[in-house]
DNA sequence: CGCGGAATTGATGTGCATCAACTCGGGTGG
DNA sequence: CCACCCGAGTTGATGCACATCAATTCCGCG
């Protein structure tokens, strides 16, 4: 049992290190003193279950994480008392950017299954950044590969039908899953057709029936969070609103 | 005419400074010589004429832009042949955040009106942020600021009915003329009811019908592209789902 | 003055929300 | 270990908000 403990603890701290690596230098190349430093910084928190939060919408912004395993969704309060989520977040993903601008967290996460994370103080990291270029860089175009990503998700809610959103939401879990070398296309969904429908601004029951119905296309198989994805074109031909159940297309 | 010709550079010149000022210092403080060196680096472009584009989807991304004078829409195609409008852009806001990332323009700007803006070359910003520390700050303030209006828009789009849509798309422009310095009430759309209805996700018509039913209403007076808000409260009431028509509130 | 795109207004259709009933699965306690 | 229970998920029936289609009107511009 203790024997078990130390190799775990040990393997987190190989996690960790490995998952800074991937979301905040693999892409630019940081030189190893460097990683290093930024390494030197980052706290380890204890491991999320499902449901716990690692900050709060309203709360003051002091750190920024990093998934190391597991998974958790972010959402934000609506004045009117429901809630909207904003995003489901992997392995090697960081959240917590938009707390930046006020220095108080705009949304709230909260674990969609037992998860570890990283912390990273901001200031720290702040500091780190104004004396490695390249990590500056990094942080550069993380804050911008979040942009780009809330904006094809305007794109998704602002035009798409319901299958399209599906169907795009499906690929887009596929693919930043395969990112991380986990299979495209056999996958477990960690949030509930509930979450899925408030991120895509659907009903659960039009998520549900959707599910049904690209099974019975072949499309996908389906079982309970269990997905396994069949016609990748096909699902890509939907997404991108050349499914086979337009009339023409809507010019809003 | 060459004496005008002399103020009006000149007057630019000012405006350049100020709208710098604005956007990236003001918020922060800035010293007076560290101003300076950012100014140094910003080029003032030609002026644009309605349906210029700065830079658009695709292009090789080098520079960031302010915009001076006059305003802007941002939008980027959809696979099928359509358009999003991603955004409207007054004086003072940063456009072009999202290339950082990619290296590449991920949506096309283009002058709603005729317009003024600066050129930010990012490499010498990105080298001038190393070394002023509150510059660098106010970069990571103004891209998560930039993340924080986007989701924003998620639940304008995820959640809220047309009218909630139009309402807060109202309240909103009126808040930043007034941030500007100009009538929070009294004010001028510079795009079409076709370009508001894409940004919202709805049709022209249903864009129209609302400005009517406002009107009706005693909310707004709309004439043309000239529009007064005359009572915020109930315009806000409405943004928040709190207005007249709900049965109930709908829980996706 | 007359043309053409933008905006408005009305009539009709439909995609998806909503309501309702039922099934399934997994966790709990007897 | 099984019966119960309760939330998650599915399926069907109905309604409505908004898109779409169609017909004017309005305004800016040549």
């Amino acid at each position: 049992m203790s024997h078990q403990t130390v190799i775990s603890i040990e393997s987190i701290r190989i996690a960790c290190r490995n998952c800074t690596l991937s979301s905040l230098c693999l892409p630019m190349g940081l030189a190893p003193e460097d990683v290093e430093r930024l390494d030197g910084i980052i706290r380890r928190t204890r491991p999320l279950r499902r449901g716990d939060r690692p900050f709060q919408e309203g709360e003051r912004f002091r750190s920024l994480f990093v998934v190391k395993t597991g998974s958790l969704k972010t959402f934000a309060a609506t004045r009117d008392g429901s809630e909207q989520v904003l995003g489901f977040h992997l392995p090697g993903e960081l959240i917590g950017l938009d707390g930046i601008d006020k220095g108080v967290h705009a949304c709230t996460a909260s674990a969609l299954e037992t998860s570890a994370i990283c912390e990273i103080p901001f200031g720290q990291l702040e500091e780190l950044t104004a004396l490695i270029p390249s990590l500056q860089h990094q942080m550069y175009r993380l804050l911008s590969k979040e942009i780009g990503h809330d904006t094809d998700m305007l794109l998704v809610l602002g035009k798409k039908t319901a299958e399209e959103r599906l169907a795009a939401f499906l690929l887009d879990f596929s693919q930043r899953l395969h990112r991380r070398g986990l299979s495209a296309t056999d996958f477990y969904l960690s949030m509930s057709r509930h979450e899925i429908g408030n991120y895509l601004g659907l009903a659960v029951e039009t998520v549900s029936r959707l599910f049904t119905r690209f099974q019975d296309d072949g499309l996908v198989h389906v079982e309970r969070k269990h997905i396994r994805l069949l016609d990748l074109g096909a699902l890509e031909a939907i997404a991108n609103g050349q499914g086979p159940c337009r009339h023409q297309q809507q010019q809003r």
